[in-house]
RNA sequence: GGGUCGGUGCCCGAGUGGCCAAAGGGAACGGGCUGUAAACCCGUCGGCUCAGCCUACGGUGGUUCGAAUCCACCCCGGCCCA
């Protein structure tokens, strides 16, 4: 068991707002507690913010404590307010049972769920979907006033939006506290933990608890990830990061780190990474001597992507990287070659095309670098593209030439997209179409 | 159900018959400087077979030489009344 697993979470920042800490802190040191984070399968992947809450159980499960991970099926279904501006969409049965099985097979990577281990997950269909109305009303909705429903940030930000908000959305608050409720009673859940933009729903799930059993439960809240300025991430900011592979390649998720502005990098690295922070605070350390090496985004990078997609596919991309950002490709090795190809977003190629010349802007269109053509040649007027490591400059073509190794060509396009063009000749047996 | 205001490009938001692919801001993207950082400067930012053309201002149908702008109906939302 850890030495102090709250002053450890503390010394990350992730707890910005908790219930009484002193009693947490009492009750954690009489023996495991069982813990539940919840993520509302909206989509069929969890995102990088996800992944705070996913390691948050790991922490907890590493210090010997029993982690529950709920994927909100019914929860999902309804859609939270906080930090909505509209009314979401709801989704169907079907959906939403694909995205719990694949987020499932997400959580199973950095929370072992086995059996043996203790920790679970479950899905709040398997209690909210047969639940009558009348028994809610009576169980949960006499414990709740609306004065302090309304009162509520995320509601009171709605009422105020012309787009208002609906009756079912505002009872998503209930939903979540009676989740919270059903854990206590069935699972001896007696922690829930979220990020501070659910405190107030975790809340309700206090005080529903209290109400109606008499019980004093705990809830911990970590911040909200934040631009690099110390702004709220814009939701338009959402260029989102998935831990979906297909989404997001372990490349790309690779190079979201190594991209970490230097004033976020001690706190991603306390986030993000089971590193302890001794060993962080030495990577700061050496990083600050000199910053220009980018030694500790490189460990973060190395770190994450291995929690995500585990060590072989980060090695990959941590030599994919490597290669490409080396500078010219001229020297790259035929294992380097592989590293990047494996990594990085391709597209085919025929050697008749090759041979022919083939279009630049068709090029970057091809492997999806460039949303349109119109966008490709902006890129080429304002020198933005790169053939092979070096600047594409007037060529308004790549040819068989171009190949490395005889197999690809790769494209960059800014600073750090990069795609490849896989020649056909590389796999022959089956002609491509 | 009645009244009223409104639905514009990724977001916010001007525009109220031609000079509008549509002001301005934000985000984003590219370049310069760097360290695949920050800040700053410059540029781009619907699409295409790109000196031109096509598609777009909630939907459909009108008026007009010509509509995001006018008319009709419809859909959606806010607020007030019932």
């Amino acid at each position: 068991m850890s030495v102090d697993l709250l002053a450890d979470l503390e010394a990350r920042s992730l707890v910005q707002e908790s219930t009484d800490r002193t009693a947490l802190a009492a009750r954690l040191a009489e023996g495991p507690i069982s813990l539940y984070y919840g993520c509302d399968p909206t989509a069929d992947s969890l995102h990088v913010g996800n992944l705070i809450g996913l390691l948050v159980l790991r922490r907890f499960q590493d210090a010997g404590h029993r982690p529950i991970a709920l994927a909100g099926g019914a929860t999902g279904m309804v859609g939270d307010p906080s930090g909505r501006s509209e009314e979401r969409n709801l989704l169907d049965e079907a959906t939403l049972s694909a995205n719990v099985a694949a987020i499932k097979a997400q959580i199973e990577r950095i929370v072992d769920l086995s059996p043996s281990s203790g920790g679970r997950l479950v899905d709040n269909r398997d209690w909210t979907g047969d639940l009558r109305l009348l028994d809610f009303l009576r169980d949960v909705g006499k414990h709740a006033t609306v004065n302090q429903m309304v009162a509520r940030e995320s509601v009171k930000a709605r009422m105020g939006s012309e787009h208002g908000i609906s009756f079912t959305e505002f009872t998503y608050m209930l939903l979540q506290a009676n989740d919270y409720l059903w854990l206590h009673r069935n699972e001896g859940v007696d922690l829930q933990v979220g990020g501070s933009d659910q405190w107030g729903n975790l809340l309700s799930g206090v005080d529903l608890i209290r109400r109606a059993t008499g019980d004093a439960v705990h809830a911990l809240a970590w911040p909200l990830l934040t631009a690099p300025d110390g702004t709220k991430l814009g939701k338009t900011t959402g260029a989102r990061v998935w831990l979906d592979a297909e989404r997001t390649s372990p490349y790309a998720l690779f190079q979201h780190w190594m991209a970490t502005d230097d004033r976020q990098v001690r706190l991603h690295l306390a986030q993000f990474t089971l590193l302890p922070m001794t060993e962080i605070d030495e990577v700061m350390a050496a990083h600050e001597a000199a910053p220009e090496r980018r030694e500790a985004q490189r460990v973060l990078a190395r770190e994450a992507t291995t929690l995500v997609h585990g060590p072989d596919a980060a090695r990959a991309a941590e030599e994919a990287s490597a290669a490409l950002f080396g500078g010219s490709l001229q020297g790259l090795s035929a294992g380097g070659l592989d590293a990047v190809l494996r990594e990085v977003p391709g597209a085919a190629v025929t050697s008749q095309e090759l041979a022919d010349g083939l279009d630049l802007v068709e090029a970057l269109h091809r492997t999806g670098l460039v949303g349109s053509k119109s966008e490709a040649r902006r890129a080429l007027e304002q020198g933005g593209v790169y053939v092979n490591g070096g600047r594409a400059g007037e060529r308004t073509a790549v040819g068989t030439e171009d190949l490395l190794f005889g197999r690809a060509i790769v494209l960059r396009r800014g600073k750090r997209s990069q795609a490849a063009l896989v020649s056909d000749e590389v796999d022959t047996h089956e002609g491509r179409r």
